[in-house]
DNA sequence: TGCAACTGATTGCAAAACGCAATCAGTTTG
DNA sequence: CAAACTGATTGCGTTTTGCAATCAGTTGCA
């Protein structure tokens, strides 16, 4: 891992780890959308990243101790990638960003209603989250009480929207 | 301005922003450093942005809407650079950023201060310090009471650490 | 008046990063 | 046994980056 730094300064440091188009695309994926392995973030990736693009990420955001790779038992040439808690701690500033980009960037509305729910949530839910994601990838106990999970809550929301605009659809097409 | 887009998710549009190794540097920069013009910018800068660089993401953050340019009256090529309220309502992300690098990230301690006491500060310092920008930059009313400013406390926490890293190397030059 | 220092940039150029398409070897499925 | 799928890798042309040098206009000082 490089070690050469243009500043000791907090903000600078971590640009340096994802300043740039990919990487927090990449975490998003695996944050938001429960997605584990290449090809599904090959496939699943709106934005269209290409696959070496992703296999180099991938490598630089483990070399950085974001994320980790395991077997899959079901399949001897699959690997399971697994946020660390260096990653899962950037569930706040994601939030943030969401918010802030709700606000003054032009966003489509299906897929800005997990970042409206997430900050209408406020640092609880985030904390809620943050536990589920823990104890999916780095197995740790369920602490919290048995309910409905934060990432279900967001996608059933983005799906809904979904439905709704396809229905708004049939009835006034050209709206 | 360019209105192609990977996809309307507010993370992403929010990385196309500043999704790059110098535009929150510089909005950095301007904002706790209180940098206004282009040669402070780029002189003041302490990872060293040359100057094409710094010329093309003024340029860039201008057109989308993160800053304004104006004259300086005391110079006539001088140009004063200003924050609009969508660049100054990145403290609370910087603030986030911020406390995130220190816990995670190889900071120095003279500059991951300012981010330890914004972090302790919370939302209500954020708050102010929003005021204080608004009104250097925006030119709004002071609403707050009279007190002192955030970045000069900021600014004089950073001053005081230097001063003791450097009493502390005259009695133990070698620590 | 003359000249150095300073103003916000611009240009040339080499290196790096990007992104698309094709390809790879091994694994599983039908 | 062939097709589809696994996580990548390679080639290659385009774009972006970043350093150094340079620019024209402005100001301050002698």
């Amino acid at each position: 891992m490089k070690t050469e730094h243009r500043s000791g300064c907090p903000i600078n440091l971590s640009l340096e780890v994802f300043g740039d188009r990919w990487s927090l695309i990449i975490l998003r994926d695996m944050i938001f959308g429960g997605k584990r392995h290449f090809r599904e973030m090959l496939n699943g990736s709106i934005e269209g990243i290409a696959s070496n693009i992703l296999a180099d990420r991938l490598k630089r955001l483990m070399e950085l101790g974001m994320l980790t790779k395991a077997d899959d038992p079901s399949h001897k040439q699959k690997a399971i990638y697994s946020l660390t808690e260096m990653a899962i701690t950037l569930v706040p500033i994601m939030a943030h960003l969401g918010a802030w980009g709700r606000v003054w960037l032009p966003v489509s509305e299906e897929l800005s209603i997990r970042a409206e729910l997430l900050e209408k949530g406020g640092p609880e839910l985030w904390e809620q989250f943050m536990d589920e994601l823990r104890h999916e990838h780095l197995g740790t106990p369920v602490a919290a009480p048995e309910r409905p999970s934060v990432r279900a809550t967001l996608q059933a929301a983005y799906e809904a929207v979904v439905a709704r605009k396809a229905s708004d659809g049939i009835k006034a097409p050209a709206a």
